[in-house]
DNA sequence: GCCGTTTTCGGCCCGACTGTTTTCAGTCG
């Protein structure tokens, strides 16, 4: 699967066009393109065998015949003339902040850098200075830039933003003036993971709410201060950043605010051709220069007319060819999940007890609730011998019996052998209401190795889920390789669900992997992997999951009551 | 380099901030 790798390169062509000083809208096509390679689940050489690379918004007739040769022949021709005219290394200056492809060019070329340390030593001894356009204050900036560069601080993942934003944004609510708030960014459409966590502020006294933002717990330094934005570290070293605007502006701010870019703009490019100008400060006529409208998001969609986009879809991948078609999904929201089904008990390495599991399960509202905990051979996580597990089956009767207003269903997170079997015997398997069955072992194995090994465990009969499908640890490892759409094949035809496990550092399958199995028409349930019971929340963060890969509540099998789901995955 | 219910050629989002400038380039979001 090359999609990310050819991504890449057209990311990079841009970047060296860029330097090059080369036309930027032809730099901007490099970059659209990239953006929407990533976005496809699709293997490209797939797509590319059917002969469809050009129905790929933002793939015309060059792209596709470039992207054609790196997959015959595993290089870009194109992309190996610019590195030899312009060397590589150049581009990682390029991530420097206040550092762009000018300055990156000029240096090159003024004195022969090429590598960070490089750029460092020269700004160090002072050699920067008298290049043009380059004094000491730029000086200054470039060796700040390298030490937070160095400083290696990576992204959030979407569970600590979503925490945090809610800890600052609870206690800004409080103050007297504040009328509106929203976390925006990257953090509102629910990227699964955030760069910088964006606050965005109505209020009538925007001196008092930067003052409290910069002086609140959560804040170790004060990066900048100013009467309209402010940013800050977090305790842990993420940026911060806070923007107060007024109450008339909010809308058109918190849209701008929100993004994603190339979202934006295709909106505002809509806009012109309505005779509109979009800017962060509302929407305006564009040849009398009045203000129309800004107050409300909604405005910017509804003059447009185009319903109104949800924030998790605004990634410029179709939502507005969709909006144009009036074929816009009705996303899943929180409300439509009724059960929980893959949680941990004391049994294995769960912190509580069934009925504690049951009745936190009763207080998030739910109908039912699965406790899944690890079988015999996975020991590093307590896995459940056999005897223990007919124990633990006939406490799950007893809690059952003693609770009307919750069912739990008893069950097993199974590991999948490398051979594709399973940990447990198909007698004892028979007797669980729930099986789950994940990868915890062999990361190594090829993509068709791993892939045949998965498929297998499907078509066991006793298996309704496939956990964690990747097992990737978002900020630690890399998931293993494996044939998506061979496995979402799989689910179809055998009815094996797959799970979003909401876990924050997994969100596997991701958003991409969602909207695929969509496609194809397989099924999916949102579970959290909870050990301990504050993580039922994690609900929230495996919805937004499904939201940004276009999933309905008829997509997500835990919407179900306890009987319709128990009917949804038995199998044949 | 892409794209088209105004166009197959001539368009392609909008504004702020910073630092270096005598009117603007570079960078960012």
């Amino acid at each position: 699967m090359k999609n990310l790798e050819i991504a890449r390169i057209f990311n990079n062509i841009a970047d060296l066009l860029e330097i090059k000083g080369d036309n930027p809208f032809k730099i901007r096509a490099y970059r659209r393109a990239a953006l929407n390679l990533e976005s496809i689940a699709e293997d490209l050489a797939t797509i590319s065998a059917r002969g469809d690379l050009k129905e790929i918004p933002g793939i015309g007739k060059d792209l596709s015949q470039k992207i054609e040769e790196y997959l015959r022949i595993g290089s870009m021709s194109y992309y190996e003339e610019l590195k030899r005219e312009i060397p590589e290394n150049l581009l990682d200056l390029m991530a420097i902040q206040g550092l762009g492809p000018k300055k990156a060019k000029l240096f090159h070329e003024a004195l022969g850098i090429t590598t960070i340390d490089e750029l460092q030593e020269m700004a160090q001894s002072r050699q920067l200075q008298g290049l043009p356009g380059i004094k000491e204050k730029t000086e200054e900036n470039i060796l700040r830039g390298i030490a937070f560069y160095k400083q290696g601080v990576g992204r959030m993942t979407l569970g600590y933003a979503m925490a945090i934003s809610k800890r600052v944004t609870d206690q800004l609510r409080e103050i007297p003036g504040v009328e509106q708030i929203d976390s925006a960014g990257s953090l509102r459409r629910r990227m699964e993971t955030i760069g910088d966590v964006d606050i965005l502020v109505s209020s009538s006294s925007p001196y008092k709410v930067m003052d409290t933002f910069i002086h609140l717990p959560e804040v170790r330094q004060v990066l900048g201060r100013g009467t309209t934005k402010s940013s800050v570290l977090t305790q842990e070293g993420y940026q911060m950043d806070i923007r107060v605007v007024k109450q008339d502006q909010y809308g058109a701010a918190l849209a701008y605010f929100t993004g994603s870019k190339a979202h934006n703009i295709r909106i505002r490019e809509m806009a012109v051709r309505k005779g509109f100008k979009i800017s962060e400060y509302g929407i305006f006529d564009e040849k009398s220069g009045d203000r129309i409208a800004g107050e409300k998001e909604e405005d910017i969609y509804r003059l447009l007319g185009i319903p109104f986009i949800p924030p998790e879809l605004r990634e410029d991948r179709g939502e507005i060819e969709a909006a144009l078609k009036g074929t816009l999904p009705d996303l899943i929201q929180r409300k439509d999940i009724k059960a929980d089904l893959h949680v941990h008990s004391r049994y294995s390495d769960g912190a509580h007890s069934i009925r504690e599991i049951a009745e936190k399960a009763m207080k998030m509202g739910y109908e039912y609730v699965a406790i899944t905990d690890h079988s015999q051979s996975l020991g590093i996580a307590g896995g459940v011998s056999i005897d223990i597990l007919i124990a633990k089956i006939e406490e799950t009767e007893k809690v059952n019996s003693e609770l009307s207003r919750i069912r739990v269903l008893c069950g097993t997170e199974v590991d999948i052998r490398l051979d594709g079997t399973l940990d447990y015997p198909e007698d004892i398997l028979s007797r669980l209401d729930l099986v789950i069955a994940s990868v915890h072992s062999g990361f190594k194995r090829s993509r068709e190795e791993q892939t045949e090994r998965i498929v297998r465990a499907m078509r066991n009969p006793h298996v309704h889920i496939i956990g964690h499908l990747t097992g990737r640890l978002l900020g630690e490892r890399e998931g293993y390789e494996v044939n998506l759409d061979e496995v979402l094949k799989a689910s179809v035809e055998t009815g094996t669900t797959l799970e979003i496990n909401a876990y924050p550092q997994r969100l596997d399958l991701n958003d991409i992997g969602c909207r695929r199995a969509k496609e194809l028409g397989a099924k999916v349930v949102i579970n959290t992997d909870a050990h301990v019971l504050h993580q039922f929340d994690y609900m929230d963060i495996g919805v937004a999951v499904a939201r940004r890969g276009w999933l309905e509540k008829e997509d997500v099998l835990n919407t179900l009551d306890v009987e319709s789901f128990l009917k949804a995955i038995r199998k044949k």
